[in-house]
DNA sequence: CAGAAATTTTACCATTTGGTAAATCCACGA
DNA sequence: TCGTGGATTTACCAAATGGTAAAATTTCTG
């Protein structure tokens, strides 16, 4: 009987292919797509170069495979808003999950980046696919709270890029960042109060 | 008599060097710098690869002059920002000279922050020479505006960088923001009346 | 215009890099 | 334990790429 489905993968399989996700999102983060090398990742996952291609068809289905499984990921914390939260709230809440991404995923964050940052060649499709719905439902529902004077008049996509700029900026920039803050300073506990102050005076100014 | 300065270049030195420069700027903002080859930007120059190599001592001195170059113009709406005006308005204003750059330059910011996600491996140095000193000072005085309570406790710095964060976003991930709003709209007019309602609130908010 | 200097082209080269073929090794179920 | 299919290594290759040498050409200067 033809079976148009894979077999299960093997463990060797799993493992094989976490480790190598794993190695090729500290690569591709590290040197952007075309920085990247076969054997710079081969060499961070521990194996030969041909058996990272036994594995994967090739440079570019590792990088679509991982872009492809962060997008869930870095979608989440703005699936979990809640319509029947307090909006401002909600929103605060929405800000402070996007930083703590940030902060403990800074590679995922600079990964999508450097991929946004080329004109997402690779992934223009998932954009279109998962995050312009997503996107478009809870700009919505920013309306329907404006709408139901719950907050300010506000343009809700503009609102929620100045969110996602605000906050991937210390993973994105944190080159620049440790340039210009004092030694030993956790850019993210100053960013935190930050954010939340003037997201708030945003959000509750009338 | 020995000479250490060079003698002044002639028309076709200047000329081909802007134009190597141009090229360069085009391709190092599409590709990132690993991505861009030295045949593409000859192409784009519309010179052959060895004339470049006739210019410029390699493809990193190519980068690193245009980075350098770059700087400045960068650094200059900062700079602009006048100690004796009304620190609100001083502010607001900086923010749009900003957002202006993002629409007007946006290969300029690209290729900025494509370095800075690769984590500044060749303009290190000069985020300390240029950039710190003006950041620290500019961040002087907005402390001084919040002592003299012409503006609210806030973190100058983080300010900071919400403001460069909003503002280059519109040009270092453009075709994600053209892939979430409608076409046909000139995404930097709701930035422009967002950004300005948005830090004005936070700055006019006791 | 003649010669020198600056500029540009032609013909290369060495290294890197994504990828492949085929032989070998090894885990595991019968 | 033995054989088989999955996993891995060895030995490659072709294209791309940064760069060079030197000839040829153009431009400038006296």
């Amino acid at each position: 009987m033809p079976d148009g489905t894979p077999k299960k993968p093997s463990r060797i399989q799993t493992r094989n292919r976490r480790v190598i996700l794993d190695a090729a999102l500290e690569v591709f983060s590290r040197h952007g797509y075309r920085g990247a090398t076969l054997d710079l990742i081969a060499a961070e996952a521990g194996l030969s170069k041909p058996n990272i291609l036994y594995y994967f068809d090739g440079k570019e289905d590792i990088h679509v495979t991982l872009l492809s499984q962060l997008m869930e990921t870095w979608l989440d914390p703005l699936v979990e808003m809640d319509p029947d939260g307090d909006p401002v709230a909600e929103i605060l809440a929405y800000v402070q999950r996007k930083l703590d991404m940030a902060r403990d995923l800074p590679r995922e964050s600079r990964l999508f980046a450097g991929e946004i940052l080329q004109g997402a060649p690779r992934i223009e499709p998932e954009l279109h696919a998962s995050l312009k719905p997503l996107f478009d439902e809870k700009c919505a529902l920013i309306s329907d709270w404006i709408t139901q004077g719950l907050l300010p008049p506000l343009d809700p996509r503009h609102l929620i890029f100045s969110i996602w700029a605000t906050t991937q900026h210390y993973a994105d920039f944190q080159s620049q960042v440790q340039v210009l803050l004092p030694p030993n300073t956790d850019a993210y506990d100053g960013a935190s109060a930050h954010l939340a102050a003037m997201f708030r005076s945003m959000l509750t100014h009338s």
